[in-house]
DNA sequence: TTAGGTTTTTATGTATACATTGTGGGCTTT
DNA sequence: AAAGCCCACAATGTATACATAAAAACCTAA
């Protein structure tokens, strides 16, 4: 096989429909989440023209939106390199959700929260319960608890009706070790596996109590407070990255 | 005057030695904030071709950052428009902003801050109370606080040591009535404008103050606190928007 | 052999031509 | 006269050629 390919890769989920810009924003982020870009490692238009198979204009326009993303460094004289994150700054991030999602929490306890969210809410977390009633999770379940935890974190971000916020907590959820579910894979296949669910489980309850009786401060530590133990799984995740199923761990670079 | 200028304009305070796209993003934003572009209105690329005298290149890259920036919104199916804010997203930025500030005022005060940069904040607080010791103020002792008020705010993000907050901290004030001194222009001329200074220097004293002694929930309370002076700001530049000096105030979309 | 300067290469910034898509207006038909 | 279809224009998406600047490599001289 030769060292340059003729064929430029192709991305199994990649949406067809969008515009080309679009699909090299989302096939250059795999690339970087799945460690194919290595971490540092400076990246030319012209490489990424060769391997996405397009031409410099929408590989630029990706690289930009990349890059206010956060998930790539503009280097001082042009140019992007894979960003790198220290392990104070991917925890940084996570308190950075956390906070962002206490006031989304907090606004929709003063607001009031739109009774047909509230009651999406109160589902979702019931189809959690479902799923914890087992003893031994299979992967199957575990993914269904990725998804309505996803779900139910969405849900309280949409309760603030706020705009202006929601934009900020998906920005900040745009790093997949800071999200919600970023690190939940870690421990999968651990015993106590379940107790934490249940615990993160029993948060989301009272969260969603304290919103629907407007106890606003409440609400907003409490989603502080449940945003710690993304940052459990981060230092889990770091003392045993074999384990690891996130993509992206490869961008925190270890101080040891 | 013909309808269709063949000199492009030029900026004043322009700067000459950046590229072109960084002009044209600087240009653009002057255009909207001035309220030379209307809101609401869609901004084509070759009008601003013809009006910033480049080619569409920089201009592109500069709609697209200004539309990550949040100043332009991204129509459906391409293209951008001036953004509207509803007076309750603005009030939801400046809460952003204060709860971002409050977050870096809390970490500052966890993790101990920088004292080199104790020592700075204080100074700018010394220079602001020199300022306020007079008892009429005027013009150039209102800018000197504007920009002390600035600086002293620029200081409370980096005590906190966060790169990642900084940058989140920045983009929530790249909102002209969102930064901490977006609004204080607003009542310049009034009469009781020196005691609201005043306010807020005894705030920012009381801030560094619980910084210094590590007190983390008080610090957090306090800056929280403090953003809700451009809360008031804001009420008033929409009550009596004929004295506002604030650019980007036409922006601002009043349901009455 | 090393240091410095020059040259070549390479990558980004910029301009522009071409493709494609969506929208609006005008025409035709019922 | 009204409604629907078709055509044309206009704006964005894409590709590429050219300009410029930085970096690397090479060559020369001390």
């Amino acid at each position: 096989m030769p060292t340059s390919a003729n064929k430029p890769e192709t991305s199994p989920g990649a949406e067809e429909g969008s515009s080309q810009a679009v699909k090299a924003q989302q096939r250059l982020r795999e690339l970087i989440l799945a460690g194919a870009l290595s971490a540092g490692t400076r990246i030319t238009e012209l490489a990424m023209v060769e391997r996405l198979g397009m031409s410099r204009t929408p590989i630029r326009a990706a690289l930009m939106r990349l890059g206010q993303e956060g998930l790539l460094l503009a280097l001082p004289h042009g140019g992007y390199a894979v960003r790198t994150f220290s392990e104070r700054e991917v925890s940084d991030t996570i308190e950075l959700r956390g906070t962002l999602e206490g006031l989304a929490a907090r606004l929709a306890a003063e607001r009031g929260a739109d009774p047909a969210l509230l009651s999406e809410a109160g589902d979702c977390l019931d189809q959690i319960d479902q799923i914890l009633r087992q003893d031994g999770l299979d992967d199957e379940a575990f993914s269904g608890y990725v998804r309505l935890n996803a779900q139910f974190h969405q849900l309280l971000s949409a309760m603030a009706d706020s705009s202006v916020l929601a934009r900020e907590i998906e920005r900040a959820c745009s790093w997949p070790f800071a999200s919600p579910s970023g690190f939940v894979g870690v421990q999968a296949h651990k015993p106590g596996v379940r107790d934490t669910l249940v615990v993160a489980q029993h948060q989301h309850r009272q969260v969603l109590q304290a919103i629907v009786q407007r106890e606003a401060g409440r609400a907003e530590a409490l989603v502080r407070e449940h945003s710690r133990i993304a940052r459990q799984h981060l230092s889990l995740a770091l003392q045993h990255p074999q384990h690891s199923a996130t993509p992206g761990v490869q961008l925190i670079r270890q101080k040891g």
